[in-house]
RNA sequence: UGGGGUAUCGCCAAGUGGUAAGGCACCUGGUUUUGGUCCAGGCAUUCGGGAGUUCGAAUCUUCCUACCCCAGCCA
């Protein structure tokens, strides 16, 4: 059986690469993913890394890791290492080693006094709150700083004393001369360094001044010789001053930005600074809580870097930016695992069973393919004894119309089993139902009962041989569809208050000796995953649910109530 | 009210002057020892709105509307 396959569609930052190598304008393709270590990985990244990889791996090219580092303050090394691992379970492999704009800060600092020299740049002393006054509003234009004019050999000397550490964080500020009346904003006499007495990740101690995001990025890009610099849309405005000094500057090469939509997904919320706070409050475990649309929280939830990649090429690239369903990346999901995963069987909410017709103390060792349609996959032994456990789901007392499952009186198949009738159900004495009382068909073992039809197939395991699990339901960490749509209502006002619910579950001894991250189906409930990190393989059974199965039985009992 | 963008089915998305692909979701049937998977079928006389050009427009022109981004010494 083969896997089907997701494509990516052509999209237009494609077909204009392949329009570019017809015409002979541009042979090489080098893309770069381009991420501040400031933050773990999302889903929006994924689609990001997708994007920039993807193109590299189709053209033949290379795609760089960068790390986009100029800001020490909030940066780490934790975060490097996350972002590096990310991307390797994604799949993909950057070309040669990683690199980091603060490989470049001696050369952007060379080019920053070419800058002064041309007269192109100065040194200004306008503090925070007088630099946003002087840079005026959308609607008027700003005026020129009081030090726009000074001379290049002051400025020189100034920008050299910034260097030097002479002055306090905050003091000065080194600025291009451009346009303080420019209507976009991004022209006003940008910021191009400023002043951190801050210890960097990279570089140590060795830098007091920091350059900006826009005074790095494109010259990254030429150094690096990157020809594809995609990101997203709300750097357009950005794009004449990443042209602007690569018009200015000598540098190597010329890239070109192009611009694409970011991700959005509904129930989720992918900004990082909502994501750090919910993990600086507690609210989730960590940066790969399962619940966390992270990388790292989506491999622990149980994603499989696969799906991840095919929900990317569905949802295609373009410049519009809309909300994808989180059920598109739920597809992608279960459409890797139904074919990936092994099949178990899980009892998530017990309640005994008693084969009356069935001696004490015989076992019948049945098994079962681990795959319904791969073989490749083996089989696994199912212990079968008198007393066994169901989930209480698949028994009703008083059944509705349509329920094919155990009910007094009425059939249901045991999976991988016998065909067994409820004769008699056991309550205490508030009530509650504690065992089901049955008997088995010993003429159904493998086949259909003779002359009438039963419909309903239930899940069952061995008390004598279950083994107990602790198993973590995950539901949306939201229960809107747009949590933070609202400015004027905390986005944490909309958290689930049942994104995670904890069983103890009884599973099919198979389960015992699953390693960390091992996929499964439990049958008719849904996909898990053993816990990467406490999960322990014969002694502590941890599984996370990834997501459940497509269940139309919730949907038919929606409509008659 | 300045600048930059975007508008095609509930959602994503092809389409670039020749008469609306596909996927998700949803709905019908069929198969099935998973109410899963799979299979078959259905699901935009219409492309944000108006006017215009044309034999012919989602695609061209024009006017309008809605929504998104930009006033960090963040990226």
């Amino acid at each position: 059986m083969s896997q089907p396959e997701i494509t990516a569609a052509p999209n237009f930052i494609r077909n204009m690469i392949v329009q570019q190598r017809e015409a002979g304008q541009q042979q090489k393709v080098v893309t770069r993913f381009p991420p501040e270590p400031n933050g773990f990985l999302h889903v929006g990244h994924a689609k990001s890394i997708c994007l920039n990889f993807g193109i590299a791996q189709e053209f033949g090219g290379d795609c760089h890791l960068r790390f986009d580092d100029t800001n020490p303050e909030k940066e780490n090394q934790t975060y490097i290492d996350a972002i590096q691992e990310d991307v390797q379970w994604l799949g993909f492999q950057w070309a040669g080693k990683v690199r980091y704009a603060s490989d470049y800060f001696e050369q952007l600092y060379q080019w920053a006094v070419h800058l002064i020299r041309e007269g192109k740049a100065y040194v200004c002393e306008l503090n925070a709150e007088q630099m946003r006054e002087y840079r005026g509003t959308l609607t008027e234009p700003g005026k020129n700083s009081p030090f726009r004019e000074r001379s290049v050999e002051e400025n020189l000397a100034e920008f050299e004393a910034m260097r030097a550490g002479t002055y306090p964080d905050g003091a000065k500020v080194l600025r291009a001369k451009i346009d303080m009346s420019a209507p976009n904003i991004n022209l006003r006499d940008p910021i191009l360094y400023r002043i951190r007495h801050a210890h960097h990740h990279q570089t140590g101690n060795q830098w007091c001044i920091y350059p900006s995001y826009d005074f790095t990025h494109g010259q990254s890009d030429a150094i690096e010789g990157i020809t594809h610099s995609i990101c997203t849309l709300e750097f357009e405005d950005h794009r004449p001053l990443y042209e602007w000094f690569l018009n200015n500057l000598p540098v190597p090469c010329k890239p070109v930005q192009t611009e694409f939509a970011r991700l959005n997904l509904n129930y989720t919320v992918t900004s990082k600074r909502k994501l750090k706070l919910l993990v600086d409050e507690g609210i989730v475990e960590g940066w790969d809580d399962p619940r966390m649309p992270t990388i790292s929280g989506m491999r622990r939830r149980g994603y499989t870097p696969k799906s991840l990649r095919d929900f990317c090429d569905m949802i295609g690239v373009t410049r519009s930016g809309g909300v994808v369903d989180i059920n598109m990346l739920y597809f992608a999901l279960r459409n890797d695992l139904e074919h990936s995963a092994r099949r178990a069987m899980v009892v998530l909410n017990p309640i005994k069973v008693v084969i009356t017709n069935w001696e004490a103390g015989r076992v019948e060792n049945l098994t079962s393919p681990s795959h319904p349609a791969r073989e490749d996959l083996g089989e696994r032994t199912l212990p079968f004894t008198r007393e066994l456990y169901i989930d209480r789901d698949d028994f009703m007392e008083e059944p509705p119309k349509k329920y094919f499952r155990l009910a007094p009186g009425q059939e249901v198949r045991l999976r991988n089993a016998w065909v067994i009738r409820c004769d008699e159900v056991i309550k205490d004495a508030s009530g509650e139902i504690i065992e089901l009382r049955c008997s088995h068909d010993p003429d159904t073992l493998g086949k259909n009962p003779e002359g009438r039809k039963v419909k309903g197939v239930i899940h069952w395991v061995s008390a004598e041989h279950g083994i107990p699990a602790e198993v973590r339901l995950y539901d949306n960490l939201f229960q809107v569809e747009a949590p933070d749509a609202d400015k004027d209502v905390d986005f944490l006002q909309h958290l689930n208050p049942e994104s995670l619910s904890v069983v103890q579950a009884v599973c099919e001894p198979s389960l015992a000796s699953a390693e960390p991250e091992d996929k499964f189906q439990f049958e008719r409930v849904g996909y898990f995953c053993a816990d990467r990190r406490e999960h322990q393989p014969g002694s502590k059974l941890v599984f996370n649910r990834t997501v459940g199965l497509k269940d139309s039985w919730a949907k038919i009992q929606q409509k008659q109530d």
